[in-house]
DNA sequence: GAGGTGAAGGTCAAAGAAGGTCAAAATTTC
DNA sequence: GAAATTTTGACCTTCTTTGACCTTCACCTC
């Protein structure tokens, strides 16, 4: 503890404690003045300690009145069982592996059928077209986002 | 929220809730007064916000008696509209034209705000570590993938 | 009714004001 | 001393603001 960009997002997360909701704004280069670093140093500390797997999210506006909104995300609802299976998704996964998958989430009751049959028809969909060889690639960010989606509830 | 095309975006709609139809008329130098702008800085405020992708048609006339009338599209016709979205999202996306569509479907009331965090978590997420090259193409497939699961409902 | 006049609104491009990206350099950690 | 993390700076993209110049329209005069 002691860099720059620990004291930097020191300062944000003080940010959240004050605010009502759950979101912060700031301005780019106010705050770089304000810690008397260049302003892309504001985006380092964005990118490596306000990433969604920390529970943040990011938007920004550019120029006049441009500014950088965090947004704290709520994550209480998500299930251990659910994060483990995303996580432990892979990278590259073939159409039997979704499929199997697919099944098991269903037999463990994490899944309803309508919504198996419904990542499939994604699946299905979206990877027409896509080269051979980036199939598996795409395919498991995609399942692994469709999880995502349904299991957040 | 914080630039003068912001605000008199806000005033604007602020008029047509104070409408009882769905039609207000402006004046472009009265409006352009009253904000101490120049008049085609209205122009600007209508053509980035009040755009037929955000629901609105804006009619004019010029000369004497000339005026601005900006209309607000019924809402009843959107549901297809969102089948329209996701069909005609394209190939390849940018992050920013994903994060402009997620906003317009926010603002049509065809998803919350909720959903529309979500989508952009699942979009972060799972467009880490692919090659920046791939990108837009997979940004396209999962964006598309999130709202058919999302808008079938 | 032709033509002028002033009162609208329209267009477009330049200048200004943010924020973004990327890779090299510096520093810290192991 | 190698690997990881942090810091910096040069260069880029996007959005906003402004101003000069253009077009259209109602109305008035002859």
């Amino acid at each position: 503890m002691g860099s720059l960009a620990d004291y930097i997002e020191e300062y944000i997360k003080r940010l959240f404690q004050e605010a009502t909701r759950d979101v912060i704004e700031i301005q780019r280069s106010q705050l770089a003045k304000m810690f008397g670093c260049v302003p892309s140093q504001i985006n380092y500390v964005l990118s490596t300690r306000f990433t969604v797997e920390n529970g943040y999210i990011v938007e920004s506006r550019r120029g006049g009145g441009g500014y950088i909104r965090v947004i704290k995300i709520n994550r209480r609802a998500l299930p251990d069982v659910s994060a483990m299976i995303a996580d432990g998704l892979g990278d590259a996964l073939t159409e039997a592996e979704a499929d199997r998958m697919l099944d098991r989430l269903q037999d463990l009751g994490l899944i309803t059928e309508g919504e198996r049959l419904s990542a499939k028809a994604v699946l299905s969909r979206e990877l027409t077209g896509i080269p051979r060889e980036l199939s598996p690639l795409v395919r498991a960010r995609l399942l692994r986002g469709i999880l995502t989606l349904i299991l957040r509830q």
